[in-house]
DNA sequence: CACAATTCAATTGCACACAACTAAATGACG
DNA sequence: CGTCATTTAGTTGTGTGCAATTGAATTGTG
């Protein structure tokens, strides 16, 4: 409704990405608090989640999960399988592919991980619906950059 | 409405940490894609915005705004100074302060860098309104878990 | 079967982020 | 004036995140 002067496009505290920065960082303080007890940083909190939901799996399929590639979860997993929570094991079917397996220790982790979310969620001042809310939006959000990304690389 | 067993918490499309990580991670993305041709990082571009809105600053200073600290910014001010687009001069009033300074080629990037964030408004697919909510949201978001994890710290 | 293209993990190099520590300078207080 | 706590950058070490490359294994094609 109201015209911006293109100077104040680079004001700062207009700036959504800055907003979106310090969130993700704002979690980043309050998971390092909560995982502390369970000796995981929240990128490997990630990687044991999908692998308590989804059972063992090869590390393509890890990253597929979570938007990451081996290079930044190689060095991780051999992290989780020194703590002794994953090993990793070539695959017989495909010499190329390496498969991350759940140790006992690493299953069973999963019980002292239960209250995790629910300290996140009360850590937010957010109800359930008003996280939902912001899901979607961000989910929405995400969908529109990576189109543009590709866009934008594909105009070079 | 409905309760939500416990496990279910943990499922990973459920949790809020990841859509914002990979929100946050996707507009990585796009600004590296934008801030090419400048030769800026994504970090690096907030200083510069900084340094454009505020003037010469102090490496205290700066962090304040941009939530970082020495260790981060080091670093991050050496590579702009190597690139020509800032100097750090001991302040001569207190010589443990450093002052960072944009010089003229740091200054003159400024009107290169005056359609960045339009390109990234478009690039989200939201409106300036959509934009407006969106940060609210999560700056009350930041606040709250900034709050929490002070608390969740000082319960240890 | 042979050979090129593809797939997959790992590695390398670079750039944050942050905790913990060091070192220099300042300021407050007796 | 001297001492000590505080302030401020910088350094070190660890852990992502990603681009680019490597190398091994597999698949597709003739």
């Amino acid at each position: 409704m109201t015209t911006t002067p293109t100077a104040d496009w680079l004001r700062l505290d207009q700036q959504i990405c800055f907003s979106l920065n310090a969130a993700s960082r704002a979690f980043g303080g309050v998971y390092r608090v909560v995982l502390k007890d369970l000796g995981l940083t929240y990128p490997q909190y990630l990687v044991m989640l999908v692998l308590w939901e989804h059972g063992d799996l090869p590390v393509k399929k890890l990253g597929e999960h979570l938007r990451l590639d081996s290079g930044t979860l190689s060095p991780l997993l051999k992290r989780l399988e020194v703590a002794g929570l994953v090993r990793r094991e070539r695959s017989a079917r495909d010499e190329r592919s390496v498969e991350v397996r759940l140790t006992e220790e690493g299953a069973a982790l999963r019980e002292r991980a239960l209250q995790v979310p629910r300290r996140i969620a009360t850590a937010t001042g957010f109800d359930v619906d008003e996280i939902r809310e912001l899901r979607a939006r961000l989910d929405q959000l995400t969908e529109a950059l990576d189109a543009a990304a590709v866009e934008e690389a594909a105009a070079e």
